[in-house]
DNA sequence: TTCTAATATAAGCACCTACTAAAGTTCTGG
DNA sequence: CCAGAACTTTAGTAGGTGCTTATATTAGAA
């Protein structure tokens, strides 16, 4: 499944926004969930289950528990996709910033 | 229609990379896509007119021709929504840019 | 005006996706 | 071991999306 269409779907970006700041388990994402959007817990396990299968997400078992975090290796990859557009409205980077960008290049 | 929503087809995705450099005719987008997607002329009008309603394209009519090219806004947008998850992946501002990028947001 | 090129729109159909309800799994406490 | 909590998985279904074919529109050439 494309990146773009994981998170084509409201609820998955939902979560990843839930995700964002820190881990959480699945029951508290759920929780949340129902109540924003008015599914079902099984409902939103399935976007668990897409969000895991498409590398957006990584579980953690504890004991009864599952604590899903964000994996940001897809999220990267769009936003790789989106910087072939963001000249249209960033501004070019001046002289300053040129050689600053250029030095940490060669630092690594 | 929803951004993501948008770019969610890889056909759409396709014909933003075209414009991405320079505006074209709905013409040539249409023969680049059907090569490469095999579909016919009316499904690539059709993607037109989702990225035209959603704001993702503008048209320019030129005699029989109708000239595509990006608008930026929705884009934007989606490159917003990215930056939460920005921090996963990019390395911390250091002193020296914190400082520019602290003048640049003074200077406007 | 008539013909053709360039493009858009309409109608119809085959998938695909997200949902619900129900059943299955796995852990923990008593 | 049994009950219940925390999740996941399965089966079935309704609605949405993208495609094709056919038709309409509009501009320029003859």
């Amino acid at each position: 499944m494309h990146a773009f269409d994981v998170l084509r779907d409201p609820v998955r970006r939902r979560i990843l926004e839930l995700l964002a700041g820190e881990e959480h388990p699945a029951g508290e994402v759920a929780a949340v969930i129902e109540r924003e959007f008015g599914i079902t817990q099984a409902a939103v396990s399935q976007h668990l289950k897409v969000l895991r299968d498409s590398g957006f997400a990584t579980v953690r078992i504890d004991g009864a528990r599952r604590i899903y975090a964000v994996d940001p290796e897809p999220l990267r990859d769009v936003d790789a996709w989106l910087a072939r557009f963001r000249g249209f409205w960033e501004p070019k980077l001046d002289a300053l910033e040129t050689e600053i960008a250029r030095g940490k290049r060669k630092a690594k």
